[in-house]
DNA sequence: CGTTACGTTGACAGAATTCAAAAGTAGTGG
DNA sequence: CCACTACTTTTGAATTCTGTCAACGTAACG
């Protein structure tokens, strides 16, 4: 556990952000209290690491708030980040010692935790949460895959019109709106995350994020605002009609 | 529904060759009984179209014999595999109604099919499905996330030697041996299909199983029978020392 | 003001794709 | 059995894209 990690007060699961939508959100009032009983809360600070890959994990975790990223490497360093976890995404497995992945506080980051032997019980007991885990393990599966289609067969100026239409898409859905027309967001990714994201390196992501200026898919300013003037024509750089949904 | 479907009786559960590893596994005698009751069993020719994204669907089913690939594909034709159903594998969500991959048979193909509706009131109701089921989709969700990484950061000769390090480990699974030293076995898939699950275009897996060949790392009897004289230096021309454990 | 981290740009090399042709394989029907 | 067709695979040559290496710019911060 880092040295910097920051010790924080629980808050009361009936006040918390992502009741609704994290592995709890099924769960009845008597179910939650059994959750509450186990939980604890550990932060991190931007930058600092959750877990290395192979290391002993014996905990699982919501995200409550901040991103974090999980990413495999090779042994010569070469990266490929595979996941990303927003507020009540979850993180770990019931059944496994060993962490799969780093995973990595790209923001502050405050996750609720639950030691892994009472959450199996727990998992094993109340038919809410193992049905809400598994939805929300189909619906990361979906993601995965949809990526999967954006490493293996899309251009690097594909891949960049992609990443930034979803990540638009997000910032809209948070602000309650669908995403058409002019957008704005900012972009919480150095160019060398991008590049980790999409398979590239961060030369080609920086050279793509110029040509897509150049050619006034987007406006910049400064380096992570970006400025979307036509949603739609954004996302036909990205190459695929649907909208991949992932990342939602 | 093809004109080619054949049609087949349906074998007893007791006997069926995936009973203990499909999302049945966990299942009492009773339990058993229950989903007996809603099965039906559909038979595909290597070839066929199982179904097509976007189509309607209102089953859910495990693949008893054969193999059939999940593929996803940009409007320009450009397809990317995103999965691949051996035996005992689960095709399906509960809780959607239209599928999201084209999912085709490979190889003349079984499957246990269940409707849709009945299949989700049981898994609420049968924990030991909804385990199992939720079990079986996590290990799914690494064997993307495995995928994810060869996808974006491996070279085609890295790829090409993945991919033939892991058939040949689950082929050395069938015989319940550890994969070492030499080893053999027939790859039941063509060049495009290797390049679809690669992120390649056929051409450049032709080069590759050419030049892996000329550098003594494989040998090929015909086009699709490998042999591998030493399974470490495969594994170490893949490029990850992990063995990465997808596709089991 | 130097240091550090992040980002941009250029020149070049190398890897993979594209286009094209030819060779191997399998199945069909005369 | 052979000719014919359709499909798969291999190989070559040229092109294109992305990565690599290197220099430079910019912003934040002590």
């Amino acid at each position: 556990m880092s040295l910097h990690e920051v010790p924080t007060v629980a808050p009361k699961c009936g006040d918390c952000p992502i009741r609704h939508r994290a592995v709890c959100a099924r769960c009845e009032v008597d179910e939650l209290a059994l959750l509450d009983a186990i939980k604890y809360y550990r932060s991190f600070e931007a930058g600092q690491t959750v877990i290395w890959a192979g290391d002993r994990m014996d905990f699982v975790a919501s995200v409550v708030t901040g991103v974090a990223t999980l990413t495999q490497t090779l042994e010569d360093g070469r990266t490929q980040m595979v996941g990303l976890l927003l507020p009540s995404d979850f993180m770990g497995r019931p059944g496994r010692t060993n962490a799969p992945y780093n995973v990595t506080a790209t923001t502050d980051l405050l996750m609720c935790c639950f030691r892994k032997k009472p959450f199996e019980e727990l998992l094993s007991k109340t038919p809410h949460i193992a049905q809400r885990l598994l939805e929300m393990t189909l619906d990361e599966l979906d993601a995965a895959r949809e990526w999967m289609l954006l490493l293996g067969r899309k251009t690097a100026r594909e891949k960049i019109a992609s990443l930034l239409a979803i990540v638009g898409r997000r910032d809209a859905s948070l602000n309650l709106r669908a995403p058409s027309g002019r957008l704005a967001f900012d972009l919480a990714l150095t160019r060398e995350a991008m590049a980790d994201y999409l398979g590239l390196t961060l030369e080609t992501v920086s050279r793509q994020m110029s040509a897509l200026k150049r050619d006034g898919v987007i406006e910049l300013e400064g380096k992570r605002h970006v400025i979307v003037p036509d949603y739609d024509l954004l996302l036909d750089e990205a190459g695929d009609d649907s909208d991949g949904g992932f990342l939602v």
